[in-house]
DNA sequence: TCTGACAGACTTTTT
DNA sequence: GTCTGTCAGA
């Protein structure tokens, strides 16, 4: 996916580089923000400059690389070292999670948290969030209560954003005015509830490790010298929190450099304020600014419509990002009358490409939520098209694989009552009261008597699974990853075996489980990353060496494309209530966000860019109506100052009978002109 | 107190 | 197609 020169040395690549790029490669001491525009070649930057530190002599160790996804960070660390060598592989870093969690597990301690503490994903969180919604009584107020997965917004938006409860409900939730003191008391109660259970969620890793600096001066010296050069990734999707972590990081002078691009700030639904980036040089005074303004991806006409496209946002750095590559050609815009002509389409030029020399490696097709592909899926399977899909995928939440995490969960640590629960309830005849009543007792003894809490219930129905179960987790401590994981499979067996009967479909997914597992030596660890970094497309989870060689096509959501390019990118279901997101109309600075995310998804494009907009059509399909209409309308950001005419071309495609056939491949190929590939279509 | 059946609400993106 | 809450019956 990521276009790789053959091999090249670092002074090959320093050679090669602009002006500005230069100057941030060999830039030393003091703070330096990096604007990069897309395509300006930032990832090409921050590894040259890895590599020269390290020819210098810096130590790897010192070097602290903070990334979005530990898959950029990993990528980055590889071509370092191809440029120089293994030494690069050193580097300390990954992402600002994974970071702070290696930190706070070893200093937990002088928060008051053991260094078992295991960390919440957000289903876990929401479930706990729910477990005192409901403890509270607040599931039957009169008027609806916000649901968990909105309380947890809410908690997380003010954690993130450094405000109280009361103002981002003010702001952000005013439908829930009225219950601004009761969602303050969940919030007190989520906090004090996860110190008890010895749980840290995403969040938390940030805060806490913010704590930690700034209540620990001796920790905070030690790290800052440790890491004398810090290189932030993707700075425009930070937030505050992360923002101060980077301030108490850095000494005097403040050695960071942050990389970023406002235009391309997509994760404020996470916390992240892309106004983060225009602050830096407030917050590291003394800061060299160096912009990267030069594309080095993608032809002249895709340019000139994401330039004109991002020209259109209200608040940015003002850039403006040229290309010397000679002309190409213009965007295409389709609009296919249904969804299935949609996915028709883009499998069949897929094909051409294919025959034309272009692999499936170098295409790719993007679109805002997971489920938008389904359709296509279906299409590219009976066209035998391998595709890889990343992003929108959900092994974590599947709840099989949350079962026995479950278990591994507790038995790593016992007062994980989230887990519990979930573990508690899969026994007949154990409801949520008796859960309640358990995981209290639980915890009140601290897990340190487990005997008692058993004795303590008598003999019910479900007094031998218990024990068993008992003796799963509190009697496993000396095994290994493997063997425990072996021993909960056999205690879940059973239960899984009842409870899906799809179970057979289910079974591969614990294979998977398995034989990641495998590949850790400590329970915590496994525990960790599985949460700071699940398996992000269907790829990770397949193991087979056949399908990781073979060539194939991305099929990806716009969030996880950020970073990567292709030569030809097909952007799906580009309606209006998709991009943007229908629920994103209501707040301009959501809507702004919408507008970015569009420009990401046009910028991966290199050579050929296709935008197609089926009519979404509602019947049998009664969960995505917004107002009750079929959406008929393009997006309204290519729309907009009439972007479409002025830089794009329209292909229209033969009206055609909208049946599935059997050989879809013969509908398209009546036109031709001069070039096979681009040839028009007419009515 | 637990379970299963039923009705109604909601459905983005990810560390 | 999934999650939540309610209600009746065991």
């Amino acid at each position: 996916m990521i276009s790789d020169s053959p091999v090249q040395t670092l002074t090959d690549m320093i050679h090669e580089l602009n002006p500005a790029q230069r100057e941030a490669v060999y830039h030393n001491d003091g703070p330096i923000l990096v604007i990069a525009g897309a395509g300006s070649g930032k990832t090409k930057t921050l590894v040259c400059r890895v590599a020269r530190l390290i020819s210098e002599g810096v130590s790897p160790e010192s070097i602290l690389l903070l990334t979005f996804t530990r898959k950029s960070s990993h990528e980055m660390l590889r071509r370092a070292a191809d440029l120089l060598d293994e030494r690069c592989r050193r580097v300390s870093g990954g992402t600002f999670h994974g970071f702070a969690n290696i930190i706070l597990h070893k200093y937990a301690h002088y928060l008051g948290y053991s260094h078992q503490f295991t960390i919440l994903d957000r289903s876990d969180s929401e479930d706990l969030v729910g477990m005192i919604r409901k403890e509270l009584g607040f599931h039957k107020t009169e008027k609806k209560f916000p649901q968990k997965g909105t309380l947890g917004s809410i908690i997380g938006k003010g954690v993130n954003t450094s405000r109280r409860i009361e103002d981002v409900i003010a702001k952000d939730y005013s439908q829930f005015m009225e219950f601004g003191r009761e969602i303050a008391q969940i919030a007190t109660a989520y906090q004090d509830q996860k110190r008890r259970m010895q749980v840290m969620d995403y969040d938390d890793l940030l805060v806490q490790l913010l704590t930690l600096l700034k209540s620990a001066p001796d920790i905070c010296d030690e790290l800052q010298e440790k890491y004398r050069y810090i290189m932030v990734d993707e700075y425009q999707d930070t937030n505050r929190v992360q923002a101060e972590i980077l301030r108490y990081l850095t000494g005097e002078p403040a050695n960071i450099m942050a990389v970023g691009d406002d235009a391309q700030s997509i994760y404020s639904f996470r916390g992240a304020n892309f106004k983060n980036i225009m602050m830096f040089p407030e917050l590291f005074p003394g800061t060299e600014l160096v912009k990267l303004e030069q594309n080095y991806r993608s032809s002249q006409p895709i340019l000139d419509l994401t330039n004109a496209l991002i020209s259109r946002a209200k608040e940015k750095y003002a850039k403006n990002l040229f290309t010397d590559r000679g002309d190409g050609s213009m965007p295409i815009y389709v609009e296919t009358r249904s969804e299935f002509e949609q996915s028709r389409f883009v499998a069949q030029k897929i094909e051409e490409y294919r025959k034309a020399g272009v692999p499936l490696s170098e295409m790719a097709v993007l679109i805002r939520s997971g489920w938008h592909s389904n359709d296509l899926e279906v299409q590219l399977q009976s066209a035998s098209i391998p595709f890889v899909k990343f992003g929108g995928f959900k092994f974590m939440e599947s709840s099989h694989i949350k079962d026995v995490i479950a278990y591994l969960k507790i038995a790593h640590n016992p007062l994980d009552s989230v887990s519990w629960n979930r573990c508690l309830l899969s026994l007949d005849g154990l409801g949520p009261k008796a859960a309640g009543d358990l995981i209290a007792d639980l915890l009140s003894s601290k897990a340190k008597d487990p005997q008692a809490v058993l004795a303590k219930l008598g003999k019910r129905m479900f007094y031998a699974e218990l024990a068993a179960l008992f003796q799963l987790v509190f009697g496993s401590s000396e095994l290994t990853v493997s063997e425990l994981m072996e021993r909960v499979l056999v205690y879940y067996r059973p239960i899984f075996t009842t409870r899906y009967d799809d179970f057979p479909k289910r079974t591969q997914d614990l294979e998977s489980l398995i034989e990641i597992a495998g590949r850790y030596d400590s329970l915590s660890e496994f525990l960790a990353e599985i949460t700071l970094d699940p398996p992000d497309s269907t790829l990770s989870l397949e193991s087979s060496p056949v399908m990781i060689d073979s060539d194939y096509l991305t099929v990806s959501t716009i969030h996880s494309a950020k970073g990567l390019e292709w030569k030809v990118v097909f952007l799906i279901s580009a309606v209006d209530g998709y991009l943007p997101s229908a629920q994103s109309l209501g707040d301009l600075g959501q809507l702004e966000e919408e507008r970015r995310l569009m420009y990401v998804a046009l910028t991966r494009a290199k050579d050929e860019l296709f935008i197609i907009k089926p009519k979404i059509d509602m019947q049998g399909q009664n969960y995505h109506r917004f107002g009750g209409l079929p959406m008929s309308e393009p997006s309204r950001f290519l729309t907009e100052g009439q972007l479409l005419d002025k830089f794009s071309e329209k292909m229209a495609l033969e009206p055609k009978n909208d049946r599935p056939k059997p050989s879809f491949m013969a509908s398209y190929d009546s036109a031709s002109d001069d070039d096979p590939i681009r040839s028009k279509y007419r009515f």
